[in-house]
DNA sequence: CCATGATCATTA
DNA sequence: TAATGATCATGG
């Protein structure tokens, strides 16, 4: 059992800055496509073998204490903004009725997680460089924070109110609760950070 | 089969 | 371009 501290994870992967990350697929094994298709996930699972977590591919609410994430970063007229919404963790509509904010997963990861920026080169890139890396704790009292957590309360009541599959990705200010899932008919919801809230991120975190 | 990684497609 | 909903590969 090898523990890898947040400190770690992120001195593992500035070592990468500015390297293909497609390269690295190769050396790990990882799949980016097949038969065509993209994995959508290739990028997020090499960073998490980078930063030194070998067998982090489920949910990770136990073991360790942070959340890696990857977020694709694009030029807009000469300037670097996030290009989509961040995925934070899937919904569990039981867990978001009884619990609240501070009590959610969806609290514990983003409030202590370790981001990086990748360079998008359009739809089904085969390269992807490693930008930056960072990692953010939010406080509780911060302002920010405050916000965020209203838009929690407002999605778990309308939870509440209108059911599960009433939530769209309309829903919140800062975060969303959009669908995600395997596809084909079956979908779940999960938490998104919506762009806005990623440019925050990286500002407070750099 | 489904949760998780995150991007793709469509519409306005 | 932005926003929302749908989708894919992987591993358990």
């Amino acid at each position: 059992m090898k523990i890898v501290t947040r400190a770690t994870a992120i001195k593992n992967l500035k070592k990468y800055i500015g390297h293909d990350l497609a390269k690295l697929a190769k050396k790990f094994g990882i799949t980016t496509y097949k038969n065509g298709k993209q994995n959508k996930g290739w990028k997020g699972l090499i960073l998490e073998r980078l930063a030194g977590l070998e067998c982090n591919v489920s949910k990770a609410p136990n073991g360790l204490s942070y959340e890696l994430k990857s977020v694709a970063f694009r030029y807009i007229k000469d300037k670097l903004v996030p290009k989509e919404t961040m995925a934070i963790t899937m919904i569990n509509p039981q867990e978001l009725k009884e619990h609240d904010f501070f009590k959610s997963h969806c609290w514990a990861k983003l409030k202590s997680i370790v981001f990086c920026a990748v360079m998008w080169h359009g739809k089904n890139a085969k390269k992807a460089e490693l930008l930056e890396v960072g990692s953010l704790d939010f406080l509780e009292d911060d302002d920010l924070i405050k916000e965020i957590r209203a838009d929690y309360d407002f999605i778990r009541k309308k939870l509440t109110k209108y059911g599960f599959e009433s939530l769209t990705g309309k829903d919140g200010k800062w975060i969303q609760a959009r669908t995600k899932g395997p596809g084909h008919g079956s979908t779940s919801r999960a938490f998104y950070a919506r762009k806005e809230l990623v440019k925050k991120i990286f500002e407070i975190g750099e």
